[in-house]
DNA sequence: TATTGTGAAGGAATTCACAGCC
DNA sequence: GGCTGTGAATTCCTTCACAATA
């Protein structure tokens, strides 16, 4: 099964910031929204929003605007979040605890159900109701476990070894806050966050006076 | 002093990933490199990268290349990271313990010098050789530091109020963890990241099994 | 009447390709 | 000869504007 046209990449990061408004929506009991109101509530304008729900389906009623269980119950699909994602963890450092931690994963359908670590003293250990194994375990560990996601939050020069160890435990989706690129297969999606990059942004524009955010 | 053509966003978001590809070589003790070297090294394309660097001057010599030297000179002072910055924390739970702690910052010229909180239990105390005042102190505690840029690391709910005493401190740019739109004057940047729809755009792709990281 | 979905227009970003310079 | 900087061509994304429809 595939889909009509070419998804822009725009369009996809855009879908989880839709998610958001809905899930709000959804809270708050509201019923029907339109392109025009969630614009508004996000930021964006009406016309991109019909464009981006556009490329997956007719989801809104002309004359109505759109029931937002229904486009939720949708967009939620596309994402794949209507599941329950269960997630790998590399580096049980201050961050990696931090992420082990986090409410927003739980809250949005991922959960954490091993991690891995270096350090002896960490290794056996289980933090958060999740047991800690030693990272060159992984490739043995990986497959018994469920996980479809990683996480990597190791200091940069580790992040290379905790990714191929991902990779071999078969995982093909990775999230990496080391500042590092990583080589990976190509069947293998990594997507990186660097914190301090996004500071360096805020400083580009704190320097530059200009605005936008 | 203002810059002969308007800088696009896009631009400006790979000026980061260019200091760190140059940190590198210069760590590495290489002195020169290319459009095309640098592409290699990144993942871009060599026009593109000599088309960003050509909206803030000629740095490179024709036949030659580029300086690392003086390319990742020229880079970190457009990019405001030729100086130290001093950060404001607001929320001192898991992931901004972590923050706190993260040496990326550091590594990168970022400083946290003070931190907030709302759990009396925190507040007074000094984690990491920062002290934690009460985030209603905000306002008159922040002009005595000289923090400029702040991080919120507080649950959705709390995020606006800790918003709010940030930017009735003099703060102007704001780097937030909250899956939460903030609403500030104008003349206040920020930039949001959300960790879970980082997972998500995972979640998408795994779901969709294309590829591209 | 109100609002969608979409083709067409417009704008932005990327890639091409090459003149000019070291 | 090799590589930059940059106009021109192209591709990609956004906005406009309106016919279709509940």
């Amino acid at each position: 099964m595939s889909r009509p046209k070419k998804i822009p990449g725009t369009t996809v990061s855009r879908l989880s910031i839709y998610v958001r408004a809905l899930q709000k929506l959804r809270q708050d009991g509201v019923v029907t929204t339109s392109s025009e109101k969630l614009a508004e509530q996000i930021g964006l304008t009406a016309a991109q929003i019909r464009k981006d729900l556009a490329y997956f389906g007719q989801f809104g009623v002309p004359g109505r605007g759109y029931y937002v269980e229904n486009l939720y119950t949708e967009l939620a699909a596309i994402l794949g979040i209507d599941r329950r994602w269960q997630v790998a963890l590399g580096g049980v450092g201050h961050l990696g605890y931090a992420l082990l931690a986090y409410n927003g994963f739980k809250k949005q359908g991922f959960d954490v159900v091993v991690a891995f670590d270096k350090d002896p003293a960490k290794v056996g250990q289980t933090w958060e109701g999740v047991k800690i194994y030693d990272i060159a375990q992984a490739p043995e560990v990986l497959p018994q476990t469920e996980a479809q996601l990683g996480i990597i939050a190791v200091p940069a020069e580790n992040a290379q070894e905790v990714c191929d160890a991902f990779v071999a435990g078969g995982l093909k989706s990775i999230l990496s806050f080391a500042p590092e690129r990583l080589v990976t297969p190509d069947d293998v999606t990594v997507k990186r966050v660097d914190l301090a990059m996004e500071l360096e942004w805020l400083s580009y524009y704190a320097t530059n006076a200009s605005s936008r955010g």
